[in-house]
DNA sequence: GTCTATACAGTGATAGAC
DNA sequence: GTCTATCACTGTATAGAC
């Protein structure tokens, strides 16, 4: 009576459910305290299972951590949708790109997920890879697409839309996410980010307007 | 014979030597592999001494991390001098502070120590403000410094001088430090930083030029 | 698949001879 | 101060019962 080509797993908090829970407790206990301080015990015992129903589900620690990591790169991105902006009011357009791109680089998890990859990319080269194209690629796109199509509308005048784009980048993050990394600063109030993006549409403007 | 106030130990090859060939071998091997996966065993071996030498001399392997960041720290922007700038000439001045911007936030070492501090800094969150005030903030300071005497002079036109030193530091570092952070780029050939800084510069004074 | 119990390697750190 | 040898401990991984 069921569908004849997906099979429903009857009970999927034992199957399908312990890896999931093993994966939010690894992720939790890797962005908080980084790869090398987090032990599987430790993430064994946060999940709620044995160490070796973790070891039942991943290889070990470098698999598991990659899992992680693959997994929230993807979901880094996801919510971004480029339909809602104008090459007619590219303030406005560019306001509302910056906004979106700081409040995401600036969120705790974020910050987390930087700091986690940066610390482990030498002993895991290809993580450089993953991330760059799940996130940091994804969003100089869409920006560079909105520097083409506002550079053929005539309201910016740019040459090299990817160099604009990355420049624009550059504006916003100016030393702010630097500070963030550091722990010398945090919090994503709609105010901060409001005048960070604010100062780096100005600056822009004043350099590309047509 | 001798100063009176100040004693020159007779054997520094024994004294202080040690204790400065384990610091650099500590270095080495905390740069390459981060803090978690290397050893104090690994350590004394990298300086060819004994582990109980190595603890003679450090507290501890977190000491010993400290005192190998803090030195690296200093160094980092100890050869930074301002004084050819010339704020009649702002194109040649943003360069030269551009290039050696550049060159030094790309060189191997200082990418390997901010991999090593981004993903130490949640262990340990001291490191976060000795690192800033030792590199990034001094940095800032010299172009904030700049941008204020070429405001004085006329020649940019500039409200808030410390902003505009961040948008600066910003359309220099784009996206360009990540994808060498993650080992997705890496060199620091003369050709590639002139390109680099020639389009910051640029974009630079067509927003602020006076 | 899941658990308890355990073998094994490697870690940070120390004691005692020289 | 320096070394050799060793400590106690933790983390990885597996065996065997259920």
């Amino acid at each position: 009576m069921g569908p004849p080509t997906v099979r429903i797993e009857p009970n999927e908090t034992q199957g399908a459910g312990k890896a999931e829970t093993i994966l939010a407790a690894a992720k939790r206990m890797f962005l908080e305290h980084g790869f090398g301080a987090v032990s599987m015990d430790a993430i064994a015992r946060a999940a709620g299972v044995s160490k070796a129903t973790v070891y039942a589900h991943f290889a070990g620690k470098e698999e598991l951590f990659g899992a992680v990591i693959g997994r929230e790169c993807e979901r880094y991105f996801a919510d971004f949708s480029a339909g809602e902006l104008d090459p007619e009011d590219v303030g406005a357009s560019l306001t509302t790109l910056g906004c979106r791109f700081l409040d995401l680089l600036l969120s705790p998890d974020a910050i987390a997920l930087h700091r986690l990859i940066l610390g482990e990319v030498g002993r895991f080269p290809a993580l450089g890879e993953v991330f760059w194209r799940a996130g940091p690629e994804r969003n100089l796109g869409q920006i560079e697409a909105f520097m083409r199509t506002a550079a053929a509308a005539g309201t910016l005048r740019i040459d090299n839309p990817r160099l604009a784009a990355e420049q624009f980048v550059g504006l916003l993050r100016g030393e702010t996410q630097l500070r963030y990394l550091l722990r010398l600063d945090s919090g994503t109030e709609r105010a901060k980010i409001d005048t960070l993006t604010a100062a780096a549409v100005a600056t822009f403007l004043s350099a590309f307007k047509g």
